[in-house]
DNA sequence: ATCTTGTGGGAAAAGCTTTTCCCAGATAAA
DNA sequence: TTTATCTGGGAAAAGCTTTTCCCACAAGAT
């Protein structure tokens, strides 16, 4: 019965009452749209009316709502980046990179995690897709392709990093797995080792395939046979490293006086084992890792000489292409970043200290 | 036909022009307050025109705004994750904790980066607030306490997880590390070894202090003299572990029988030295490590027997309070969650298999 | 035939910002 | 004085959804 309407007592539903435009306006005595064009430093005021206004922002702490703005603007500023694993030992350099890149341009970045279950990838694909990102980020464990994001060809644009989709419309960045290889063959090559072996991870990965033929075109590029190239595939394991090391010393064939390894954990195992056989390392017998897992390649005796893959740059460079394809661009097809030679002493060349 | 054309051509500057709640509702013919209430399970429709707007919706893939939606609730069903070092190997289990806990609620989380700069931390908080985040979670290395974060009272509930805040009205939560050394100590303690050591990191580390706070609680407990509590500080590498083992072996003093590490890089060096001496573990020395870090503890030789600090369900946990000061508690003060003793084979147990 | 009750669905406001267009007042020109 | 030209700033729409209020129409009651 009471009619208690009396002023225009702004209600707001939410938790936080936040200071809007329109308290801006009232401050400084002028219109909404003054404020904003004043805040943007766009149409045309008078000097002191833009000092007004922006006394009465930095007064209040006004901070535009990006909800809002996103809604008028048509872009959220925002992306999303989903894992399909768990966020692993290489997707936290990527997402480093990745939120770097975006954060230097004041694009936020969601952070998702499928943990390998396909009902809850889709469940935040809707999520990013209702939110409007600008762009979608994927990344996983490289052990083979994955299945394109469900995605409509009319959404935001998809970008796979460290790992490969059936898609072949897909823009997909990888590291240069053959170049690396082959830079770390090439490496003891000319250090003179020429019994080489390579002790690599399961074969169903298709970076060990890559690693191999990088591994194999050094050889060639020597001048050295093909066919006895000591190529032993295993698990990614410091063990498989031991009993890599075990076969190729107690066979009784010629020992190896360089080994290209898979990965640093595999290449620690071999370290060690070597070291408890009272064999030289580098004097004897070279090593060379793969990754660069520095916490592991350092805490080899001796501290290893490896490979890195420059995932922090992948995710940098993951940022600038997405950033491309939002502005317009249509890029597909898979590329690939070169490797970096990490020289430590397992080798025996010269540590830059 | 007459479908289109009829003066009402919705134009989006954006580049994504997305169906709207407008299209369903042309589509259905219905009004757009007649399709927000049949897909919101709202309102009093008649059943029939409630399946024509569904299927209307289903035809057209129509998914809500999110930002239209939240713009209009007060609420983003968004948070921040702060993270001031770079996502660290601790971060990870956290983030994923996290990640999930919100996910489950429908809850999407930025992911911000401050690599241990306060303009990046403050450009990253602009960011959020900007946003509307419903709330923010801080987490860092653990070194020592950190300011806190430049948010006003007025603005969205901040959580501390791993990390500690001045404010002491701030909530932090961290792993139990008392607890934790407690559980190694009594463990070794238990397998009959009673001339323990603790070989740990830089004192400047509050989890160094609370973890030796934890062994020597553990070995009163057990009526062993403080006094004589072997304590070594120094670095968290596996270095340290094999330098302060020799310091142990190599004094003269009766040698120690078991030994509770700060980390498992320590352990594993300490494992690895007495291993190189010909010494048994565990037959002759027990080893605790202190971490899981579970890629290490396993390559060890033997297994590390080790403290697991639950971190996912740290990040769990943090998800969970978030949620209840979003919805207006208001939690303060130091919380430890307690951690776990795995047993491998570094200590003698029966390792369940 | 008129009044009452109920039902299904529409209109409109609110949430906050940006941007376009337009107007009032002032100054300069004729 | 009247007209033309600026200038500074306001009004309003658009962007998308939810929710409240209200109305038109139909059916039942008198």
């Amino acid at each position: 019965m009471t009619n208690e309407s009396d002023g225009r007592e702004t209600r707001r539903r939410g938790a936080n009452p936040q200071t809007t435009i329109h308290d801006v306006a009232r401050l400084a005595k002028v219109s909404i749209g003054t404020v904003s064009k004043a805040l943007n430093r766009g149409g045309r005021l008078k000097p002191e009316t833009r000092e007004r206004v922006i006394a009465a922002a930095k007064q209040l702490a006004f901070r535009p709502n990006d909800l809002a703005q996103s809604l008028h603007r048509g872009h959220s500023l925002t992306v999303g980046l989903i894992s399909k694993d768990n966020f692993g030992r290489f997707a936290m350099p990527i997402m480093e990179g990745l939120e770097e890149c975006m954060a230097d341009q004041s694009i936020a970045v969601f952070m998702c995690n499928a943990t390998d279950d396909p009902e809850r990838e889709a469940h935040h694909v809707r999520s990013l897709l209702g939110k409007r990102v600008d762009g979608i980020v994927v990344t996983a464990r490289r052990a083979d392709r994955r299945p394109p994001l469900g995605v409509a060809a009319a959404g935001p644009p998809v970008l796979y990093v460290f790992s490969q989709t059936e898609d072949p419309d897909a823009l997909c960045l990888l590291p240069d797995d053959e170049g690396g290889a082959f830079m770390a063959t090439e490496h003891l090559m000319k250090l003179g080792r020429r019994r080489l072996a390579h002790v690599t991870g399961p074969e169903h990965f298709e970076a060990v395939r890559l690693r191999r033929q990088g591994y194999r075109a050094a050889l060639r590029a020597c001048g050295l046979s093909a066919p006895d190239d000591y190529c032993l595939t295993g698990a990614w394991s410091e063990d498989w490293g031991r009993r890599a090391l075990a076969s190729l010393f107690d066979s009784g064939a010629a020992a190896p006086d360089g080994i290209v390894c898979g990965n640093d954990q595999i290449a620690r195992g071999i370290a060690d084992g070597l070291r408890e056989r009272g064999i030289g390392v580098p004097e004897s017998v070279s090593i060379v890792g793969f990754d660069n897992w520095q916490i592991l390649a350092e805490a080899t005796r001796p501290a290893l000489t490896t490979i890195d893959m420059n995932l922090k740059e992948l995710g940098r460079e993951a940022g600038r292409r997405l950033m491309e394809m939002i502005a317009g661009a249509r890029l597909k097809g898979v590329r690939r970043l070169p490797c970096s030679l990490i020289v430590r002493q397992s080798c025996g060349a010269n540590a830059p200290n």
